[in-house]
DNA sequence: CACTAGTGATACCA
DNA sequence: CCTCGTCACTAGTG
């Protein structure tokens, strides 16, 4: 604008000025061209950085599997569908007890994180886990089973975008919940989905594991492959866990879904087999072709391709590399498949870390340091199996699996009982941190003892042994730990000689005998009855009636004693004049816990009004689904002649 | 038609 | 600083 002005005014000046401009823009378009060969060059070095990022991506893929054998997990699980819609029931609905004096091995992740979830969305913070962990554990104790808890091991560096991936879905669903407009409910609720599993919580279930008496151990990588280790040695006979990969690692007996009430899904993988008419190894190999992360499946292959692949018996490489493989599939796939077999897992007997399954003589070093012998240390936490304290092992590995673990292994085995003398106790405990597990850390006190006429250093747990005096024991659980570059023996477990004092476990509150006949005469007394279950809406409602409700189950699942149901109908109702409410007693007052759906109120009115029905409690069950968590209850409504079809039909609609 | 890949919605009563 | 969802449905493909 001011330009024009001047042409008006001065029209040689403007010139000039134009002239100057001129010269200015070809100035600067000059800088601008260099500052885009700037920017393209860059461009190109990022462009060149990015492949060879992505090119290290896939040659440290032995540093990823644990992510990667997670994607196996979500394909797994179409399998298992697929073999559901073979209908081949395979599939049992179980209780627990009827597993009672068997031996599991339990995924303890599964439940941390269901807990954690549930701990979160309800409550905002994770207090809860630690109650919740310990109910899972209650209703695999009360079965009367022998239980191994095991644990995923050291996080190992993931994929880059995998976790970059994850981080931003966290943070999208942290920004959600700090969105103002919610209530602190749902608010909660986005909270809960982005919750990650820190060191803390496992710490915490840890404590719990020993708390309870209960064996557990620290895989040195996935638990899946300790899982599967400790079944196929007979430490254990069967798996409960949440995902179906277990299977693809040769678990022989999985429990799937197991719910607070004992009830999950049964499976027996020679049943799968029998059904597949495949072999051990077809089924593995079927589950890898049908993909997973690092082995992505060729396209167009899902779970059925892979089937009929595997199941024609033809070179199913060949039969891929058709429908567009890569040049390099076969070599994935037996890396694959060797991180299935192979991978490092804890020998609870030797106290080594040893692979899987044995190594064919002629593997390459570089397919052996794919599964997990990379790490140049890693932590093993166990259990002893005759006693219930912890042992401590730190088994060094060095790079090359040659000479994996022989330096390291301890001499003696850790369950061996030797008799000592302690001849002296240090008075100040010290605090011992365990190596690369930052959360793990115990009260050590420094003792002197003679074993075998030879004084040797030794640590014993200062909680567990803080009035410990000088004099004989028998150790029945022990292992070898250095520190600052001194060997000393841990004596974990330590009977003294001449006392022999065992404090049983406290039993739960024996109210059974008080209770338990009444609630059922009613019931056996009235012929020709038809007893129908009816769902209890609303038991989400407000927090009172979940705490009512989770007073009921553990009533019922911990101690034995019933609960007792009735319906209430409410006249007065604003919103509906015909609804009826349900009550329950648990221990000494009469709470409202939900209502009975309206479309059903019009059937029960009259036989309640004239007192004809009688109700229990079917089943109160625990139920963590996406944006559904809490007690959920069922209850029986008996009453004299039969139910109406309409009324079976429309009960059975409910939710 | 059989199968796969991708997407979106999911919850709380009377 | 820190681990995992699932079902039902649809559009697309060979």
């Amino acid at each position: 604008m001011w330009i024009i002005d001047s042409i008006c005014q001065d029209q040689q000046n403007a010139f000039d000025y134009l002239h100057q401009l001129g010269e200015m823009e070809k100035e600067a378009e000059s800088a601008v061209d260099e500052e885009l060969n700037r920017w393209i060059h860059k461009k190109e070095e990022l462009i060149e950085k990015k492949e060879t990022l992505l090119c290290s991506k896939q040659n440290i893929w032995s540093d990823i599997h644990v992510e990667e054998a997670r994607e196996d997990i979500h394909e797994l699980k179409s399998a298992v569908e697929f073999l559901q819609s073979l209908k081949l029931g395979f599939q049992k609905q179980v209780k627990l007890s009827d597993f009672t004096g068997r031996t599991v091995a339990i995924d303890a992740s599964c439940w941390i994180h269901k807990a954690l979830a549930v701990s979160i969305s309800q409550s905002g913070n994770r207090q809860r886990l630690a109650d919740i962990f310990r109910k899972y554990l209650l209703i695999v104790k009360r079965a009367a089973m022998t239980i191994y808890i095991v644990f995923d091991g050291l996080l190992l560096p993931a994929k880059a975008s995998e976790v970059e991936q994850r981080q931003s879905d966290r943070e999208e669903r942290l920004r959600k919940a700090d969105n103002a407009s919610l209530s602190s409910k749902e608010a909660n609720k986005f909270r809960s989905q982005a919750a990650s599993i820190t060191f803390d919580d496992i710490s915490t279930c840890i404590d719990i594991c020993l708390e309870e008496n209960v064996r557990y151990v620290m895989s040195p990588y996935e638990a899946d492959a300790q899982i599967t280790f400790l079944l196929n040695n007979g430490y254990a006979d069967m798996v409960i866990t949440e995902d179906s990969d277990l299977l693809a690692y040769g678990c022989k007996e999985v429990i799937m879904k197991l719910c607070l009430s004992g009830e999950g899904q049964h499976l027996l993988l020679d049943d799968i087999l029998d059904g597949l008419k495949l072999n051990f190894q077809q089924f593995q190999n079927m589950c890898i072709v049908a993909g997973c992360d690092y082995l992505h499946n060729v396209r167009g292959i899902g779970i059925r391709g892979a089937y009929k692949i595997i199941s024609s018996g033809d070179d199913m490489f060949s039969t891929l590399e058709n429908k567009g493989a890569p040049n390099n599939y076969k070599d994935h796939f037996h890396e694959t498949k060797a991180v299935f077999s192979h991978q490092t897992v804890f020998d609870v007997n030797t106290l080594k870390t040893v692979p899987l399954h044995m190594w064919e003589s002629n593997t390459s070093t570089k397919t052996k340091h794919l599964c997990g012998k990379y790490p140049l240390y890693t932590l093993a936490c166990y259990v002893c199996p005759c006693g219930c304290r912890m042992g401590v092992l730190e088994v060094t590995c060095n790079s090359t699996p040659n000479d994996s673990v022989e330096d390291m292994s301890p001499k003696t085995n850790g369950q061996e009982e030797i008799k000592i003398h302690i001849i002296n106790v240090e008075e100040q405990p010290f605090s011992y941190n365990i190596p690369s597990f930052p959360v793990m850390s115990v009260d050590l006190l420094k003792v002197q003892y003679t074993w075998n006429g030879v004084t040797h250093l030794g640590v014993i747990n200062a909680k567990e042994h803080s009035a410990l005096k000088v004099g004989n024991y028998t150790c029945t659980s022990h292992c070898k730990i250095n520190i600052g570059g001194v060997d000393y023996l841990v004596l974990w477990e330590l009977h003294c000689d001449m006392a022999t004092s065992c404090s049983a476990p406290i039993d739960p509150p024996g109210f059974n005998s008080v209770f338990n006949d009444e609630g059922e005469t009613n019931v056996r007394e009235v012929q020709e009855t038809h007893c129908l279950p009816f769902k209890v809406l609303g038991t989400c409602y407000s927090t009172s009636r979940q705490k009512a409700l989770e007073m009921a189950f553990d009533c019922m699942n911990e101690y034995n004693r019933p609960v007792f149901v009735k319906l209430k109908a409410e006249p007065t109702n604003q919103h509906d004049k015909n609804a009826i409410a349900v009550h329950i007693m648990t221990i000494d007052d009469w709470d409202k816990v939900g209502y009975i759906a309206s479309e059903l109120t019009k059937y029960l009115h009259e036989p309640l009004k004239a007192n004809a029905l009688d109700v229990t409690v079917n089943e109160v069950r625990f139920r963590t689904t996406f944006m559904l968590v809490g007690y959920y209850l069922t209850i029986d409504i008996t009453k004299m002649g039969l139910w109406d079809d309409t009324v079976i039909k429309a009960s059975s609609k409910v939710k």
